[in-house]
Formats: structure tokens, sequence, C-alpha cells
RNA sequence: GCCCUGGUAGUCCAAUCGGCAGAGACAAGCGACUUAAAAUCGCUCCGGUGUGGGUUCGAAUCCCACCCAGGGCACCA
């Protein structure tokens, strides 16, 4: 947060240099100068013919809103340039580019709310974030920027859709969807946090309507097992696994007593079926309505109507007693005979397994609160010594462990023994049962997945048209691809309609259409598809941004991908990320790419948060909130016009995520104008690892400039002297003590710097820099004007060191690289140049220090060459009269040495 | 409730394999330069790693328990 010196760094700089303007470090003349020069030399440009190695960088596409770039997404695109310009540098052919996630509900809404149509407003947004991203300095390759809402990109999207339909993973179905209020339209499950919209925060509810799907749970193997082989951050790993939720059990069937169906359920205990004294059905499962007798009839339509009418949030509380209500029907447990009643409760979900679930209230928490309340028997499986021999004397379920009972079996049962009594409550078990139900024709293994297919529809009017036409002969006919793309007509009304019916559906003219297989009048599908359609396969048309023949040509597709780094933010750990590997493998499976992994390597950038003014919550904005105790509203962040009036004694501080919505966002042109573009690239760095969130503050910027003020006045004043000498001057020059030393500093500096930023750590790599900065300042002191830097005795040993340094540093300060870069003589920019080589010779330390410990205490310090023997090394610890003072009178027991780090004599 | 990440100086952060706790910066203070201030250059300050145990010759690092912060999941059968 800017807390108030409006100082300016630029002009103080001026006065301080004052006859030296020339050579003063001015970000104003440098910056502007550079970022033409880029562009007029199309320095960034990717060649597809290049015969070096390819490496591909992506930061994942914004939706450039209204409220333009901040310095937050700066915080992923400063360290991720910096990472394309080092891999040019190493000679690779790097191809890094930038476009637009431009369909969606964000620029619909903002559309609606300015009362423009997002067609002329988005290429504005995008102008603006481009002009933003040239301003701090970015090296992509504009030539191909892209626009997720142009008809030349949806309709490859609307391609893909075909594909996946022709390939079975593309349907529609009709089924109670998650629908938010607000928006106005069906969400995908990966969509709703905590059964509200990811959006908007409202409260999701259920409404059943026919939507498209896209068929990810057929890949939901092969997305799990992928996972292993990915670089990626552990925590983002780890909730693919967990939204993917893969379980294995069986499914066994209940025979329903006095109907010939049977109730399939899902157990992932099929050992504990001798416990299973009841069943429960989700109330929306289709037997319910025949199963349900007479007597029962109005308790069940009752009790329907209220789960029906619930949010997903009071659904889903787990803190909720469990209610339920009988159906009067009973079923026969498989195993043991018994005639069971038949429940229905909502603890029951019909989205997971089958929608059924055998109760097993001795075994299983919620079954056993469940049957405490209404009074349904217990039946103990597994029994433990000391632990309780019969279901009354419960006051919970049992955990894991024990030993299985003997039971005597009815008439009815499977078979007339208890096949498994005396077994541990094992997996083994667990695996013997379902093979044994298997052997008995009742039940099967399975695994099972928390997944579920992703719901593509959107009652939306920004984004790609579904393109199926609905024919009243002939059903469903996809689009023929000739016709893409199903351009989305131009008009001026087109908010939500909040019927469950897309806005598209009022237009007469997109929705008639002659059915494309028989010709007889038809209608569109008038439903969009949501925004993570477009961003499941963009990383694949930036290889091709252009053609018009094909989503992209094979051979550019397979020179450039996959992508080598993606960079982006953890809240797209299971949306996007999770659906463009489907998509991908989708594509890989129907030929299209050679890989089925579109981004073996992801890193994950922190968050930028701003100090925000904020206020407790009126009594009335609590009210949805806090029924359980949790999701409980302690702060709401005050808009930037209430800020003036609100008494300033109750305003709440709090450090916040930068987002438009809270009004909380620094915007980098005043940074840039008051710092330098250099700056805030090298502080959004350099304050912290790049997963890290950074609190903002003008002063880390300050300081930023600082440094780079004083490596450019270090630098500058010996460039002309290292111009001035022939380049290979230093062989006859006599190595003094402190240019071996500086020497070997650079050395050392450049093996840090380049192994730090492989492994994205730039918050190191500047500081290694730095330290060599200081470092040269006492090796070669310079006063403020600059006039006092000596002609070095050793200038093949300047050059070599004003060389590397400006190379090192252009990753993190590009413009000021390449204007020394120009002065030191050279043409063009340091993104071709070459970047520097260490010599682990020269890097290597003379002599290393040896600590010396007794008992595990520092007590002395030895400095020896590297090579010194071991023995040695021992002998001139024990001889140091530090160490004989601690160890006077005492036995030495042992002496542990580290080679090349320390000796600890072990006395007592 | 469960899972993951992380707690190091007044602040942000380093410490690569279990081996000197401090690289770098911010802030503060002092000195030099200056008529003065700013800027600059140099110097200085402070902590023993959230808490309590354990393993080890040796723990910021490994193990156990707890506390705090951030994130994820949350009736998934």
């Amino acid at each position: 947060m800017t807390r108030s010196e409006p100082a300016d760094y630029n002009e103080a700089n001026a006065q301080a240099w004052g006859m030296c303007m020339t050579d003063r470090y001015d970000f104003r003349v440098i910056e502007p100068k550079w970022q033409a020069r880029w562009e007029a030399e199309s320095t960034f440009r990717a060649d597809d013919e290049s015969d070096r190695p390819r490496y591909y960088v992506l930061e994942m596409f914004p939706y450039p809103s209204g409220a333009g770039l901040s310095v937050g997404h700066c915080k992923n695109y400063a360290p991720a340039d910096a990472y394309c310009r080092y891999k040019s540098m190493k000679g690779f052919e790097v191809l890094h580019p930038m476009g637009w996630d431009a369909f969606g509900q964000p620029a619909e809404n903002e559309a609606i709310k300015r009362r423009r149509h997002p067609r002329e407003m988005v290429p504005e947004y995008a102008a603006n974030y481009r002009r933003t991203l040239k301003l701090i300095g970015a090296s992509y390759d504009w030539s191909r920027e892209i626009n997720s809402s142009e008809p030349e990109y949806y309709r490859w999207t609307q391609w893909f859709f075909l594909l996946l339909y022709k390939r079975g993973l593309a349907y529609r179905a009709t089924a109670p969807i998650n629908w938010c209020p607000t928006c106005k339209t069906g969400l995908a499950n990966e969509e709703v946090k905590e059964g509200r919209c990811w959006r908007c925060d409202t409260p999701v509810t259920k409404r059943p309507l026919p939507q498209w799907y896209f068929r990810i749970t057929a890949y939901a193997e092969r997305l799990l097992a992928g996972i292993e082989s990915l670089d990626w951050p552990t925590g983002i790993k780890l909730q693919q696994r967990e939204w993917i939720g893969r379980s294995e059990g069986a499914d066994v069937d209940f025979p329903i007593i006095g109907d010939p169906r049977k109730i399939r359920v899902f157990t992932t205990r099929p050992d504990t079926l001798w416990g299973a004294t009841f069943m429960v059905l989700a109330p929306e499962h289709p037997l319910v309505n025949d199963l349900t007798t007479p007597e029962h009839r109005a308790n069940v339509d009752d009790y329907i109507q209220r789960a029906m009418s619930a949010t997903e949030i009071e659904r889903m509380s787990v803190d909720r007693p469990k209610t339920g209500v009988f159906t009067g029907a009973y079923a026969r447990n498989p195993v043991n005979g018994e005639a069971i009643p038949i429940w229905i409760a909502d603890y029951v979900l019909m989205g997971y397994g089958t929608g059924a679930i055998m109760a097993v209230p001795a075994h299983d928490q919620r079954d056993f609160e469940f049957a405490r309340k209404y009074g349904i028997p217990i039946e103990l499986v597994y029994t433990m010594v000391g632990g309780p021999q019969d279901g009354d004397s419960m006051a919970q379920a049992l955990p894991d462990g024990g030993y299985m009972r003997d039971f005597t079996p009815k008439p009815e049962a499977l078979t007339p023994k208890s096949p498994f009594a005396g077994r541990a409550n094992s997996v083994e078990t667990v695996r013997e049962v379902i093979a044994w139900l298997e052997e008995h024709g009742v039940g099967e293994g399975r695994v099972n997945y928390r997944l579920r297919d992703w719901l593509i529809s959107r009652q939306r009017y920004w984004g790609a048209p579904i393109p199926i036409v609905h024919c009243p002969s002939c059903g469903e006919v996809p689009v023929p691809e000739g016709d893409l793309p199903v351009l989305l007509p131009d008009v001026d009304e087109y908010q939500p309609s909040g019927t469950g019916e897309s806005p598209l559906a009022t237009i007469p003219e997109f929705v008639n259409t002659p059915c494309p297989s028989c010709g007889q009048p038809a209608r569109r599908e008038t439903d969009t598809m949501g925004g993570f359609a477009c961003s499941s396969w963009y990383f694949l048309r930036f290889a091709d941004p252009h053609n018009s023949e094909a989503f992209a040509d094979r051979a550019k597709i397979d020179a450039w991908l996959p992508v080598d780094m993606y960079t982006g933010g953890a809240e797209h750990a299971v949306m996007h990320l999770l659906y463009a590997r489907f998509w991908t493998m989708g594509m890989h499976d129907a030929g299209l790419v050679g890989f089925d992994e579109p981004f073996p390597r992801l890193r994950s950038q922190g968050a930028m948060l701003a100090y925000t003014p904020g206020r407790a919550p009126r009594i009335d904005e609590q009210s949805d909130s806090d029924e359980d105790g949790d999701q409980i509203v302690d702060w709401i962040p005050l808009k930037p016009e209430e800020i003036a009036t609100f008494p300033p004694d109750q305003i709440i501080w709090r450090w916040a995520r930068m987002s438009k919505s809270k009004g909380n966002v620094v915007s980098p042109d005043a940074v840039v104008e008051k710092f330098g573009a250099d700056s805030l690239r090298v502080f959004e760095m350099f304050v912290a690892p790049f997963e890290d969130n950074v609190r903002w503050n003008d002063e880390g910027v300050a300081g930023s400039l600082r440094f780079l003020q004083r490596l450019w006045r270090w630098m500058a004043p010996r460039i002309p002297q290292v111009r001035a000498e022939a380049p290979q001057t230093s062989s006859g020059a006599a190595e003094t003590d402190a240019d071996r030393a500086i020497r070997r500093k650079l050395h050392q500096t450049i093996r840090k710097v380049t192994d730090d930023i492989e492994g994205f750590r730039f918050n190191t790599a500047i500081a290694a820099i730095m330290e060599l900065v200081n470092d040269l300042y006492l090796w070669s002191p310079t006063d403020v004007s600059g006039s006092h830097a000596e002609r070095p005795a050793n200038p093949g040993l300047l050059r070599e060191i004003v060389t590397c340094l400006t190379l090192m540093v252009a990753p993190f300060a590009p413009h000021l690289a390449d204007e020394l870069w120009e002065r030191l003589g050279h043409s063009g920019s340091t993104y071709r140049a070459a970047w520097p080589n260490w010599d682990p010779a020269i890097a290597a330390d003379e002599e290393i220090t040896i600590v010396v410990q007794v008992n595990g205490k520092l007590r002395d310090r030895l400095s020896v060459p590297p090579d010194t023997d071991d023995d040695h090394v021992k002998e001139r610890a024990l001889a140091s009269a530090k160490v004989a003072e601690a160890t006077a009178g005492k036995t030495v027991r042992k002496i542990v040495y580290v080679p090349g780090r320390l000796v600890n004599i072990v006395v007592g």
C-alpha cells in the first residue's frame, strides 16, 4: 500500500548527477527506447523454422478486465518473462505467446454493467492489457496474439466439441444441475465451492434441466495415473487426486421383498455386509416412488419436497442431525437373509455411487447416528477385546480393527455358515469378501470415482454456441464441419433470462435453421459453452495461431508442444488444469497430438496482497452464512467511494488479495512511472519466492531501484574504459589476490544465478547479483560522480566482469541490460546474446573454512586448502588452543569429521 | 472434522545432504560528503529458528504431541 512520500527518485538522482547527466541511470529514457526497439525489430518473434532447440513458456491467459492489469498479475508475468529471456540466452528458440480468455461471464457481466457490447469492449480492454505488458518489458511474440471470442478461434472450439461428440465424449442429458440464481446459469461441479458459486458466492440450488456434458469420467483413471509423472506443485497434484477421488469397493445387489427388482449399492466395505441392518436411498433415487407404500406416501413425498428445496449448503452441512423417512418397503440382506427396512435420507447423494447405500450402523458413524435416532438395530460385524460386544452398549460406530464375529444364519442366507468368522478387519479380508461375492453372484468388485462429468452448457450469451441442431425427425444433428463456425449473433439484448433458457433462444433468426441431415425445419441448440472450453486447447493455437485450415498445423504442434513451463494461479488447480488435461487426452486418442499431458511442468505464483480498508458486517449481512457457526463473514472491504465518509475509527485494515472487486488494486502504470519497469520486475522477483504471497509495499520497489542505480553507477563509468582497451589485453597482466578473489566471486555468482533461475528461485538469484555488486564496490570503489573510477590494472578482468554482469542482470532488468550492452559496443538485444558460462576451476574456493566443534559447540575455525587430507585436518583441530581449552581434563572419545565442513571432537 | 503448506531479526526473506543460524533487502541508528538537505558511500544494531518432548557427536532441517496462520476437501458410502 502506498504510505506517503511521492518523492521523485529519478529527479533526485538527476540532481545528484549534476554534470554527468548523460551517464545517469534514467529509466524514463532507457525503458521506452528499448521497448520501441524490441517492437521495431520483432526481437521476441518465435521462429518456426529455427534450428535452435525449442522452449515453450506459457502463462495462463487472462480475461482482460476493465480494471486493467495489476502489480498482482506481474507476480506471475515478470518471473515468467525473466525465465524466457534466460532460456533464449541459453540458446533456445523461445515461444512466449499471450492471448485473451475473452469469452465467459466476467466479460459478459462487465458488459451488462457498463451497457456496452462485449464485442467492442473486449478488444479495448485487451489493448490496455497489451499496453501494460509492454510497459513492464514482457517479451511476448505479439504476432501470435489470440482472442477466444473471435470466430476464427471459437470455430475450432466448436470443432473440438464435435470431435468429442463424435467420439462419444459429449452428450446431452437431463438431470438436477447446479444452478446459480445470480449468474442465471448452470455450473459444473468444479465451479461450486462450499455450496456456492465460485464467481459470485451465491448459494447454489438444484434444478432439473437438459444440459450438455463432457464425459470426463471416462478418463478418470488416466487423469489420476498421469498425475504421477507431472512436475507440478505437490499441493495441486494432491488436489487433483482428491477431486478425482478414486475408491475401491464393490457393487452389491439387494433383492427387494415383494418386487422382482434389486437395489444396487456401492460400498468400500463389503466385508461389513453382515452388519447391514437397513438401506438408504437418496431422495432422488428412481426407485423411491415405486417402493413407497401407501401409508408412508405422504411422509415420503413431504420429505422429498423439503430435500429438493434445500440449498446445497443446507444439504451438505455435516453437523446437521441426520434425517430420513421409512418407505414402508424391505429388502433382503443377500448374505445373511435378514429383511431390512428401506429408508430415504438426504445424507445419501444421488450423484455418487448408485445413489443408494447399505447402512452398517456398527461400523459407520453416519449410519450409527441414523440408526440410533430411528431405533434401527445395530449389528456388530467385528468385535475387539475390551470393546462393545453388542449394539446396545455402543456410543458411536466402532473404529477399524478387531476380528469378525460368527453369525447364526437364516435359512435365506447365502451360505449355511458364516465363511469369514475370525478374520481380521483388513484390506485383505475386504478383497476376499469381494471375490466371494462375485463367486456367489451377488456383487462384483468396482472402482468408483468422485469425479463427475463436466457440465459444459451455459444459459448465457457470451460464449461459443454449441454446434448442434435439434431436428424433430433426426434428433441431435452435429453441424457439418464446413458450416463452422456457428456464429454468435450480434444482438443488443443478451441479458440472461433466468428461465433456464439461453438468451439465444429468443432470437428466431439464430434458432430456426434447416436440419443439416434432412433439410426439414429444425432448431439450433441455444446453450453456449462455458469459458473453460476455450481455455482447454488455447495452448495449441499459439503454435499456429493464424491457421484457417486447421486448429493448428501438426508439424508446428510437434515442434513446440507440450508446454515446457506453465505458470498460473493455484485457483485453477482443479478446473482449468483438469479440463485441459482431459481435452488433451481426447485429442491424443483422436491422433491429433503426440502427447497426452499438455503441461509437464507447472509452477504456481503467490498472490499479491494489498493493505485494504474494510468494516465489520452489519447484522443483516451475516444472515445467510452462520447457521452452523462456519462461513461467518467478519469483514467486508470498503468501496473506494465509502472510505472518505466512513468513520476512521471503525475501519478495519487487512491484507487482502488484490482484486477489482475489493478496490485495492495497485496499477503497474503508477509504479513504472515512479520507479521504472525494471525496478518493478526486480522487486516482484526479489521480495519472496515465486510461490509465496506478498504484501505490496512501495518501499521495496524503491529498494530495487536503489540496487539498479548502484549497479549502473558502478558499470557506466567503466564501460568507456572497457571499450578503449583491446579485447585481448588480459593475458600478460599480473593477477593480484583481490583480482583473483573478485573473479572467483564472479564465476560463483554465474553458477548460483544459473542454478537459481533453472529452479525458479529468482529471489536468491537476484540476491547473489546484489552480493557481487557489493563486492565490486569494495574491489574497485566508485564515488558519487563516477569520476573516481580508477583505471583498472587488469582490463581483461574488467571486461569479463562488465560483460557477464550485464548479461546476468538481463532477465531481471532487460532495459537496463540492453542499454549497457549497446554501450559496450554490441548491436542488438541481450535477448539473443549468450548466457555466460562459469569455469569450475575459477569458481573453486582456494581455502575452505572448517568448523571445529567440541561436543557440538563451536570452538574454533580452520582455514585449509580444499584438498587437505582428513588426518591433517583432525591434527590441526586438536592442535587448536581454543580446542585444548575446551577439552582440558577430559578424554577424547570420538572425532567426527565431515569432509570440507567440520570437525566435532566428542569428549566426556 | 479430515488433508496439505508454512511459522527463522522490528519487517520481507536466505541457510542445496542433519554440520558456522545470516546471504540479500526493508526499516532504524551512526559516520563521511554537503552551507544545508536529499542522494550517495561506509559502518552499526537486534534474534537463536512457534511451544514441549524425542532421535543424534551435532537439529531451523528428521520423529511425536500441541499452538498459530494460509490453502484445499467436507455426509463420497
